[in-house]
DNA sequence: CTGAAAGCGCTTACAG
DNA sequence: CTGAAAGCGCTTACAG
């Protein structure tokens, strides 16, 4: 007397009418004791309650969204999710987003466009309610992408000069400026800079480096040593030594990040030169081991954990329709002068 | 002449229906266009082809699960996505799920039971194919969740003793008593061990450490800092004193992972006790720092990349239905003695 | 190689 | 407060 199943093309789950017709309701009134429980009777919200309990039913996302029209899935893309700033980032939109029942989708574009194209195509499938972007240049197919799904977006990390964008983060142009100054008022005259993976951040930190080299008369090309290879403390030792024999009369470095900086500072205390003394380093972004490092790292404070928590404030505003929808938010950057320059 | 769409309930974007009509076929062979091109003819499959660019047409997803009830969702659990290790973890199922065009859903429990019971019975809502976790004990919440789904799961990190469960590590265990002995075969008698959050491998390690210090003759309860906070290269630093004070005869300090070996050794560093002379460090991890630092830490190196790419391989032959769906895959560990211990 | 019909499991307007 | 019917946008067997 058992009913064949071998044509069916159901997952087998417990579904709502199965949920509902245990609560004696029906399944309509059931989806609404579980989604609207203030719109039914605390009777039947118990019985349906109960036969959920009972039956371990799980709903079906996938149903609910096709019905609603609504994903409840928010985007986000970052270049790596092995950089320590990114982790904040993402906790910071973590937490707005859980409060606010979104689903993440984290997509690593491992700082490609190719990458980033192929994550935003296929994250688009799930009709997301909000995207939330690093940087602010992107691919032509990836602008193409979004202008076509009408899908609001917020940028992270820098701020847009455009006011129909929404952006969170702070100068990274500035920010470069100011270390720069730091290192030209502590009388440093031959100041060196080095860039690794010449993202569109590290390039506006150098910008803002040249900068101020301009403006105190000290510019010198011979002085940047640049290369696209990916950050790692490894890569700072290499590039210390380059840095070295283009520019042996360098007395100070200012290295794009943090892990580069470390990297720096570690090479030195292998070949016994002393820091500050003899060269001065600092970083970008403030690492956990910057402040306990020795000597400690002269860096820049980045807002990173705001940045994510703002820029998913924003967007959830925009989402809902409130909220100006455009708009940059400026969260600033603090220098932190330590041991090391 | 507008159809007025004030009822609709449509989301709004093109079809699969509206991509048909365009290339004259029906939906259902635009359908297979899409998913099984050998199937259609050259010349239906380019109209399709040509129809899907002109629209730009984005296939929903939420549908095609629910028609399908195939959501090529898989799901990972880690306990935190600011551990270098868990990002190794997911770069190595990541190469795995784009290869084989599976959508990974990432959840952090911050090593929370309730946050793994929250995610998990968040994302089976998507009904996955496969689900990822970090550690062997799980809250009979989390194990019973996973009875009643029936969806196939692989543990990480650790190998499992029950041989009906998927896991792939390595023994912490026995990595905590290889990393003990090499210190007692240096000739310390004294050695403590230092171990922050308590989860489930650092504790594993501590039994390690145990059993290695019992063989010898040399374990004492004092010897052992074990506190429930995230660890950290601070809190490093706030436990090597804390050991001191416990232990002042201390020789050598055993800690739970890299961070906290980093900041034990920093703060020697400030206090001036000589690493290894005065008092041998080593960590477990072997993160990118340990090998640059002055000294270089004495630690284990851990498969973690391979761990997330085996952990995944066997995910996906297990949902394939090949494979044996039981089985332990034991990835091993390396002792890396260096100048710190 | 191609198609008409039914169905996946929910939610939405509408009505009462 | 509750329900019958239709619909979301795809894919599945089945048939030709």
């Amino acid at each position: 007397m058992t009913r064949t199943v071998s044509k069916s093309r159901s997952s087998g789950r417990t579904t709502l009418a199965v949920v509902a017709q245990r609560a004696g309701v029906s399944t309509m009134t059931a989806s609404r004791a579980l989604n609207q429980p203030e719109r039914v009777s605390d009777e039947v919200r118990v019985r349906v309650e109960q036969a959920v309990a009972a039956l371990g039913y799980v709903p079906n996302r996938a149903a609910r969204a096709l019905a609603s029209s609504q994903s409840n899935v928010i985007v986000v893309l970052v270049p790596s999710l092995s950089n320590f700033v990114f982790n904040a980032v993402i906790d910071g939109i973590q937490e707005v987003v859980d409060a606010a029942n979104y689903q993440l989708l984290i997509g690593n574009t491992r700082y490609s466009d190719a990458e980033e194209e192929k994550l935003l195509s296929t994250y688009l499938q799930s009709n997301p309610m909000g995207i939330l972007l690093s940087g602010l240049t992107h691919s032509p197919r990836v602008e193409q992408l979004l202008a076509t799904s009408g899908v609001p977006v917020v940028s992270m990390m820098d701020l847009s000069t455009d006011p129909t964008q929404m952006s969170v983060g702070f100068s990274q142009h500035e920010a470069g400026r100011t270390m720069t100054r730091y290192l030209i008022e502590k009388g440093h005259k031959r100041i060196g800079f080095i860039g690794a993976q010449l993202d569109e951040r590290t390039l506006s930190r150098a910008a803002g480096y040249r900068q101020a080299m301009q403006e105190a008369g000290l510019a010198d090309e011979r002085l940047e040593v640049m290369v696209p290879d990916a950050s790692s403390i490894a890569l700072g030792a290499e590039l210390l030594g380059r840095m070295l024999a283009q520019a042996p009369d360098c007395e100070a470095i200012f290295c794009c990040n943090d892990d580069l900086a470390h990297g720096a500072i570690y090479q030195c205390q292998r070949r016994g030169i002393a820091v500050p003394e003899q060269l001065a380093v600092c970083g970008f972004n403030d690492l956990p081991a910057s402040a306990w490092m020795k000597p400690s790292v002269t860096t820049i404070s980045t807002p990173r954990y705001r940045i994510g928590y703002e820029a998913a404030t924003l967007l959830r505003n925009a989402i809902a329709g409130r909220a100006p929808a455009v708009g940059q938010v400026d969260l600033g950057y603090t220098l932190m002068p330590r041991e090391s320059a």
